[in-house]
DNA sequence: TAAAAGTTTCAATAATTATTGAAATTTCAG
DNA sequence: CTGAAATTTCAATAATTATTGAAACTTTTA
């Protein structure tokens, strides 16, 4: 037994402390989040639900990583405009628990989804927006080529996004697994088709002239 | 004209000013820049640099964007960092100057590979770790499941897009613009195969149990 | 309808991150 | 070497962002 002096019988089933495993795995989302465009907070409020093997409450987050009852509140809000946690509840329980799709796929999607619509999507119309701007000096033709260009890329990406976002998690499976073999095809088909492009090995990128 | 009373012959040959379209352009990525991990200062430089159509020095990005000489030094070493600006030098003039890659492809397989390198390989490694460490408590049997499952997913792309980062331009052009008829073979390929899988459209995805 | 149990908000403050500009350093021509 | 022209560093400060916790609010039950 571990003898924690702790409020004895604060807390029937919850479990206030997490297991070192646990801890080391909340420690680093906390971390990265920065990186991730979201505050530690988030990033460890996330990190444990996603190891949780049942939905928890407020108060059980509070415990495990020793917030404050209102960052809590508002890191799950923030996880759930990102749609990384839902809501549940309990038969004759009126808290709100909450819990992460377990399903890892689901949480890909999700976070692709969520930064498409946070990182590029404003982008994109800002482009388009410049560019038919009807206000078009003839002395900004290299800058709106070079607008032009980029949303080009954008746009070709974003489309194919689109399309890909269809397939179910079994195709989306099936085309990844399939990778080499795409390249493969494609290789071939330039060469049947005359085309004597080199192997396109890593590429040479260094900076010289 | 605008009467600008500013420093009359201050530089030769430098346009200190930004035109309508450059300025909204650098504006918007200056206020993009939180979201993409970068600050407003770097995002701006970037910008300014993307659409000039020569390299352009340290004191012309100061007078453009209003920046202390510190920070556009900071910023382009940052930008640097990314390997999203190069070095050049004009014959006769030791200054150096500064200019983007001109290639969007090449701007666009950066980005991917630098946030890659920052925001997802030290999370991968993370995780290596923790399934590996020999302190292995069997009660923590979900949570070592759940991580599992998230390092093969993570793995699982990453593997792709090391095959994907393989092809040169051309070819990445062929796959993307070939997306719509790659779904339709594997959904041809799955149905002669006997799977009677549901066309999988826009999933259902709502929280309702 | 009131009390209880829970959740959210928000102003104050702590912590972090960005920016400046003067000083130190580097580079190169003479 | 020396001095001028450029770049970089870094301590100070400004600006931003995160966090707290008390008060306001909401929901449920009695």
């Amino acid at each position: 037994m571990s003898p924690a002096p702790e409020s004895p019988a604060a807390s029937p089933s919850s479990p206030l402390r997490l297991s070192p495993l646990a801890q080391a795995f909340v420690l680093h989302f906390g971390e990265m989040g920065s990186r991730w465009g979201i505050n530690r907070t988030v990033g460890q409020i996330y990190a444990m639900l996603f190891l949780a093997d049942a939905p928890r409450h407020a108060e059980d987050i509070c415990e495990a990583l020793t917030l404050s009852r209102g960052s809590v509140s508002m890191g799950l809000k923030e996880l759930a405009s990102w749609n990384l946690v839902q809501l549940r509840h309990l038969p004759g329980d009126r808290r709100d628990y909450y819990e992460t799709p377990r399903d890892v796929w689901a949480i890909f999607r999700t976070l692709v989804e969520e930064r498409k619509k946070r990182e590029i999507d404003p982008t994109l119309s800002m482009l388009r927006g410049l560019l038919i701007d009807p206000a078009n000096d003839p002395a900004d033709r290299y800058a709106q080529e070079r607008i032009g260009a980029m949303h080009e890329q954008i746009e070709l990406l974003t489309d194919w996004y689109a399309e890909m976002r269809r397939l179910d998690n079994e195709r989306l499976l099936q085309l990844l697994r399939l990778g080499e073999r795409v390249v493969k095809a494609l290789e071939f088909k330039d060469r049947m088709l005359g085309r004597g492009k080199a192997p396109a090995a890593t590429e040479n990128d260094d900076g010289r002239t």
